[in-house]
DNA sequence: AATTTCCCCAACCGCACACCC
DNA sequence: AGGGTGTGCGGTTGGGGAAAT
Protein backbone atom coordinates (compact mmCIF):
# COMPACT_ATOMS: atom_id res chain seq x y z
CA UNK A 1 0.00 0.00 0.00
CA UNK A 2 1.08 3.28 -0.94
CA UNK A 3 1.11 6.56 0.87
CA UNK A 4 -2.08 8.55 1.14
CA UNK A 5 -2.30 11.25 -1.77
CA UNK A 6 -1.67 14.80 -0.09
CA UNK A 7 -5.13 15.63 -1.17
CA UNK A 8 -8.25 14.52 -2.95
CA UNK A 9 -7.66 15.24 -6.37
CA UNK A 10 -10.67 15.02 -7.89
CA UNK A 11 -12.03 17.77 -6.00
CA UNK A 12 -8.64 20.12 -6.65
CA UNK A 13 -8.62 22.80 -8.45
CA UNK A 14 -5.51 22.05 -10.75
CA UNK A 15 -3.62 24.72 -13.78
CA UNK A 16 -2.80 28.57 -13.85
CA UNK A 17 -3.89 30.40 -11.13
CA UNK A 18 -6.64 32.71 -10.91
CA UNK A 19 -6.74 36.68 -9.70
CA UNK A 20 -9.27 35.87 -7.73
CA UNK A 21 -7.55 33.03 -6.40
CA UNK A 22 -4.12 34.97 -5.90
CA UNK A 23 -5.85 37.53 -3.44
CA UNK A 24 -7.28 34.77 -1.80
CA UNK A 25 -4.41 33.08 -1.43
CA UNK A 26 -1.94 36.30 -0.20
CA UNK A 27 -4.59 38.02 1.97
CA UNK A 28 -5.14 35.07 4.12
CA UNK A 29 -1.24 34.33 4.15
CA UNK A 30 -0.59 38.02 5.51
CA UNK A 31 -2.97 37.73 8.02
CA UNK A 32 -2.60 34.39 9.33
CA UNK A 33 0.53 33.00 8.16
CA UNK A 34 0.26 29.31 6.98
CA UNK A 35 -0.35 28.42 10.74
CA UNK A 36 2.50 25.51 10.28
CA UNK A 37 0.15 23.02 7.61
CA UNK A 38 -0.15 23.63 3.62
CA UNK A 39 -2.29 20.57 3.95
CA UNK A 40 -5.02 22.54 6.02
CA UNK A 41 -4.29 25.65 4.51
CA UNK A 42 -6.51 25.85 1.39
CA UNK A 43 -9.58 24.89 2.96
CA UNK A 44 -9.28 27.99 5.45
CA UNK A 45 -8.48 30.32 2.77
CA UNK A 46 -11.54 29.07 0.47
CA UNK A 47 -9.16 28.12 -2.29
CA UNK A 48 -10.13 24.43 -4.12
CA UNK A 49 -6.42 23.91 -4.17
CA UNK A 50 -3.88 21.54 -2.98
CA UNK A 51 -2.01 22.62 -0.21
CA UNK A 52 1.27 21.63 -2.30
CA UNK A 53 -0.07 23.92 -5.13
CA UNK A 54 -0.61 26.85 -3.00
CA UNK A 55 2.65 26.17 -1.33
CA UNK A 56 4.56 26.36 -4.62
CA UNK A 57 2.69 29.30 -5.74
CA UNK A 58 3.31 31.51 -2.53
CA UNK A 59 7.00 30.58 -2.55
CA UNK A 60 7.33 31.21 -6.75
CA UNK A 61 5.50 34.04 -7.38
CA UNK A 62 3.48 35.77 -4.77
CA UNK A 63 5.85 36.14 -2.27
CA UNK A 64 7.25 39.72 -1.08
CA UNK A 65 10.75 40.40 -2.38
CA UNK A 66 10.56 37.76 -5.56
CA UNK A 67 12.60 39.31 -8.20
CA UNK A 68 11.11 39.03 -11.36
CA UNK A 69 12.84 39.34 -15.21
CA UNK A 70 16.34 38.90 -16.42
CA UNK A 71 19.50 37.72 -14.91
CA UNK A 72 22.47 39.78 -14.79
CA UNK A 73 25.32 39.07 -15.97
CA UNK A 74 26.87 38.59 -12.18
CA UNK A 75 23.82 36.09 -11.19
CA UNK A 76 24.85 34.04 -14.40
CA UNK A 77 28.12 34.11 -12.78
CA UNK A 78 27.29 32.89 -9.86
CA UNK A 79 24.83 30.33 -11.30
CA UNK A 80 27.27 28.84 -13.71
CA UNK A 81 30.13 28.63 -10.65
CA UNK A 82 27.82 27.02 -8.42
CA UNK A 83 26.45 24.76 -11.00
CA UNK A 84 29.89 23.33 -11.65
CA UNK A 85 30.41 22.76 -8.12
CA UNK A 86 27.41 21.33 -6.68
CA UNK A 87 25.63 20.29 -9.49
CA UNK A 88 21.83 20.77 -10.12
CA UNK A 89 21.42 22.17 -6.14
CA UNK A 90 18.85 24.65 -6.88
CA UNK A 91 17.99 25.62 -3.76
CA UNK A 92 21.31 25.95 -2.53
CA UNK A 93 21.82 28.25 -5.87
CA UNK A 94 18.57 29.93 -5.45
CA UNK A 95 19.84 30.81 -1.48
CA UNK A 96 22.42 33.28 -3.32
CA UNK A 97 20.55 34.56 -5.66
CA UNK A 98 18.60 37.02 -3.56
CA UNK A 99 14.93 37.47 -5.17
CA UNK A 100 15.70 34.54 -7.35
CA UNK A 101 13.91 30.51 -6.19
CA UNK A 102 15.41 27.86 -7.06
CA UNK A 103 12.26 27.84 -9.44
CA UNK A 104 13.52 30.40 -11.48
CA UNK A 105 16.90 29.24 -11.14
CA UNK A 106 16.40 25.74 -12.75
CA UNK A 107 14.22 26.90 -15.39
CA UNK A 108 16.84 29.76 -16.37
CA UNK A 109 19.40 27.34 -16.33
CA UNK A 110 17.45 24.56 -18.15
CA UNK A 111 16.03 26.85 -21.27
CA UNK A 112 18.54 29.69 -21.83
CA UNK A 113 22.14 29.61 -19.48
CA UNK A 114 23.10 26.01 -20.65
CA UNK A 115 22.68 27.28 -24.23
CA UNK A 116 24.62 30.03 -24.02
CA UNK A 117 27.78 28.26 -22.45
CA UNK A 118 27.39 25.43 -24.90
CA UNK A 119 27.09 27.80 -27.63
CA UNK A 120 29.41 30.79 -26.28
CA UNK A 121 32.72 27.66 -25.42
CA UNK A 122 33.73 29.95 -23.23
CA UNK A 123 32.44 29.75 -19.68
CA UNK A 124 32.25 32.81 -17.30
CA UNK A 125 35.42 34.79 -17.12
CA UNK A 126 35.20 35.89 -13.05
CA UNK A 127 34.06 32.56 -11.74
CA UNK A 128 36.43 33.49 -9.03
CA UNK A 129 34.68 36.70 -7.81
CA UNK A 130 32.80 35.65 -4.90
CA UNK A 131 29.14 36.19 -4.79
CA UNK A 132 27.81 38.59 -2.89
CA UNK A 133 25.66 36.01 -0.19
CA UNK A 134 22.77 37.74 1.02
CA UNK A 135 23.46 37.50 5.14
CA UNK A 136 23.62 39.88 7.84
CA UNK A 137 27.43 41.24 7.41
CA UNK A 138 30.14 39.78 9.48
CA UNK A 139 31.47 42.03 11.58
CA UNK A 140 35.42 41.32 11.83
CA UNK A 141 37.87 42.58 14.10
CA UNK A 142 41.19 41.77 14.03
CA UNK A 143 44.37 42.09 16.48
CA UNK A 144 46.99 44.58 15.12
CA UNK A 145 50.35 45.53 16.67
CA UNK A 146 48.42 48.24 19.10
CA UNK A 147 46.57 45.31 20.49
CA UNK A 148 48.50 42.81 21.59
CA UNK A 149 47.85 39.06 20.91
CA UNK A 150 46.53 36.24 23.50
CA UNK A 151 49.63 35.15 25.13
CA UNK A 152 51.16 32.76 23.58
CA UNK A 153 51.10 29.44 25.29
CA UNK A 154 54.24 27.82 26.55
CA UNK A 155 55.67 24.36 25.36
CA UNK A 156 54.52 21.34 26.18
CA UNK A 157 50.97 22.34 24.96
CA UNK A 158 48.29 20.36 26.18
CA UNK A 159 46.44 18.02 24.15
CA UNK A 160 42.88 19.71 23.23
CA UNK A 161 39.96 17.39 21.80
CA UNK A 162 38.50 19.15 19.02
CA UNK A 163 35.46 17.87 19.65
CA UNK A 164 35.47 19.68 23.04
CA UNK A 165 35.69 23.29 20.50
CA UNK A 166 32.30 24.81 20.85
CA UNK A 167 30.14 26.05 17.84
CA UNK A 168 29.78 29.02 16.95
CA UNK A 169 26.54 30.05 18.42
CA UNK A 170 24.08 31.09 15.25
CA UNK A 171 23.29 34.81 17.86
CA UNK A 172 26.32 35.68 17.77
CA UNK A 173 26.97 38.65 14.83
CA UNK A 174 30.91 38.86 15.44
CA UNK A 175 34.57 37.42 16.25
CA UNK A 176 37.70 37.63 15.83
CA UNK A 177 39.86 36.62 13.65
CA UNK A 178 43.18 35.75 14.92
CA UNK A 179 46.45 36.09 12.89
CA UNK A 180 49.30 34.25 13.12
CA UNK A 181 52.35 36.09 14.24
CA UNK A 182 53.18 38.51 11.05
CA UNK A 183 56.74 37.52 11.88
CA UNK A 184 57.21 34.56 11.82
CA UNK A 185 54.38 33.70 9.48
CA UNK A 186 53.84 36.24 7.26
CA UNK A 187 51.29 35.11 4.63
CA UNK A 188 48.21 33.93 6.90
CA UNK A 189 45.03 33.82 5.23
CA UNK A 190 41.82 33.03 6.88
CA UNK A 191 38.40 31.92 5.44
CA UNK A 192 35.13 33.03 6.44
CA UNK A 193 32.16 31.07 5.62
CA UNK A 194 29.43 33.47 5.44
CA UNK A 195 26.48 30.55 6.02
CA UNK A 196 27.27 30.06 9.74
CA UNK A 197 29.96 32.57 10.76
CA UNK A 198 32.36 29.81 11.28
CA UNK A 199 35.85 30.84 10.39
CA UNK A 200 38.83 28.73 8.50
CA UNK A 201 42.66 29.47 8.51
CA UNK A 202 45.34 28.31 6.17
CA UNK A 203 48.77 29.11 5.83
CA UNK A 204 51.99 27.58 4.22
CA UNK A 205 53.61 26.19 7.34
CA UNK A 206 53.53 22.75 9.23
CA UNK A 207 52.78 21.64 12.50
CA UNK A 208 54.52 24.44 14.93
CA UNK A 209 51.16 26.55 13.43
CA UNK A 210 48.66 23.71 14.23
CA UNK A 211 50.10 23.87 17.84
CA UNK A 212 49.67 27.47 17.89
CA UNK A 213 46.48 27.56 16.85
CA UNK A 214 45.24 24.36 18.87
CA UNK A 215 46.23 26.32 22.13
CA UNK A 216 44.28 29.27 21.64
CA UNK A 217 40.30 29.65 22.85
CA UNK A 218 38.77 30.43 19.48
CA UNK A 219 35.54 29.74 20.75
CA UNK A 220 34.54 28.90 17.06
CA UNK A 221 35.21 25.71 14.12
CA UNK A 222 38.73 26.19 12.56
CA UNK A 223 40.63 24.00 10.49
CA UNK A 224 43.93 24.25 9.01
CA UNK A 225 45.44 23.13 6.08
CA UNK A 226 49.11 22.30 4.84
CA UNK A 227 49.53 21.80 7.98
CA UNK A 228 48.38 18.48 9.76
CA UNK A 229 44.92 18.65 8.86
CA UNK A 230 43.45 19.36 12.53
CA UNK A 231 40.32 20.41 12.69
CA UNK A 232 37.92 22.45 15.58
CA UNK A 233 34.97 20.60 14.00
CA UNK A 234 34.77 17.75 11.40
CA UNK A 235 37.22 17.49 8.84
CA UNK A 236 36.46 20.07 5.85
CA UNK A 237 37.22 19.36 2.41
CA UNK A 238 38.82 20.56 -0.88
CA UNK A 239 39.45 24.47 0.92
CA UNK A 240 42.97 25.79 -0.59
CA UNK A 241 43.77 29.39 -2.19
CA UNK A 242 42.55 28.05 -5.22
CA UNK A 243 39.18 27.58 -4.53
CA UNK A 244 38.20 30.27 -2.55
CA UNK A 245 34.67 31.36 -3.79
CA UNK A 246 33.60 27.66 -4.67
CA UNK A 247 31.38 26.30 -3.18
CA UNK A 248 33.62 23.74 -0.56
CA UNK A 249 31.89 20.32 0.03
CA UNK A 250 32.33 19.07 3.34
CA UNK A 251 31.46 16.05 5.86
CA UNK A 252 29.55 18.44 8.01
CA UNK A 253 26.64 20.66 6.73
CA UNK A 254 27.24 23.34 9.07
CA UNK A 255 30.83 24.23 7.54
CA UNK A 256 29.94 23.34 3.91
CA UNK A 257 29.41 26.24 1.62
CA UNK A 258 31.04 28.85 0.00
CA UNK A 259 34.22 30.70 1.30
CA UNK A 260 35.43 33.74 1.01
CA UNK A 261 39.23 34.95 1.86
CA UNK A 262 40.18 37.30 4.55
CA UNK A 263 43.74 38.10 4.44
CA UNK A 264 45.75 40.17 6.64
C1' DA B 1 -2.75 34.52 -43.67
C1' DA B 2 -2.46 29.95 -42.02
C1' DT B 3 0.10 26.44 -40.08
C1' DT B 4 3.93 24.44 -37.81
C1' DT B 5 7.76 24.56 -34.80
C1' DC B 6 10.18 26.44 -31.08
C1' DC B 7 10.70 28.33 -26.63
C1' DC B 8 9.60 29.75 -22.06
C1' DC B 9 8.07 29.06 -17.59
C1' DA B 10 4.27 28.03 -14.29
C1' DA B 11 2.73 24.14 -12.35
C1' DC B 12 2.64 19.32 -11.34
C1' DC B 13 4.63 14.87 -9.81
C1' DG B 14 6.93 11.78 -7.01
C1' DC B 15 10.60 10.92 -3.96
C1' DA B 16 13.36 11.71 0.22
C1' DC B 17 13.72 13.61 4.48
C1' DA B 18 12.23 15.54 8.95
C1' DC B 19 9.26 15.52 12.50
C1' DC B 20 5.82 13.86 15.57
C1' DC B 21 3.32 10.53 18.07
C1' DA C 1 11.70 2.00 17.03
C1' DG C 2 8.81 2.66 13.41
C1' DG C 3 4.80 4.23 11.02
C1' DG C 4 2.20 8.24 9.42
C1' DT C 5 2.19 12.81 7.73
C1' DG C 6 3.86 17.32 6.10
C1' DT C 7 7.46 19.71 3.71
C1' DG C 8 11.12 20.59 0.46
C1' DC C 9 13.33 19.52 -3.58
C1' DG C 10 14.61 18.30 -8.40
C1' DG C 11 12.81 16.46 -12.67
C1' DT C 12 9.34 16.84 -15.95
C1' DT C 13 5.25 18.34 -18.40
C1' DG C 14 2.20 21.02 -21.09
C1' DG C 15 -0.14 25.42 -22.27
C1' DG C 16 0.42 29.48 -24.62
C1' DG C 17 2.88 32.97 -27.03
C1' DA C 18 6.57 34.01 -30.43
C1' DA C 19 9.07 32.96 -34.39
C1' DA C 20 9.67 30.53 -38.55
C1' DT C 21 7.99 28.48 -42.67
Amino acid sequence: MGRAPCCDKANVKRGPWSPEEDLALKNYLERHGTGGNWIALPQKAGLKRCGKSCRLRWLNYLRPDIKHGGFTEEEDNIIYTLYKNIGSRWSVIASQLPGRTDNDVKNYWNTKLKKKLLTSSAAPTNTNKVPTIPTTPIKQEYYSPSVPPPAEPSFPFNAIDPLSVPMMPESIESYIVVPMPEASYPSVTSTVNQNNNSCIAWADHGGDIDEYFMNLDLGYPYEFFNGGGYGGQEKVGEVSPSNMGSWVNSTDSKTQGIYQSVTY
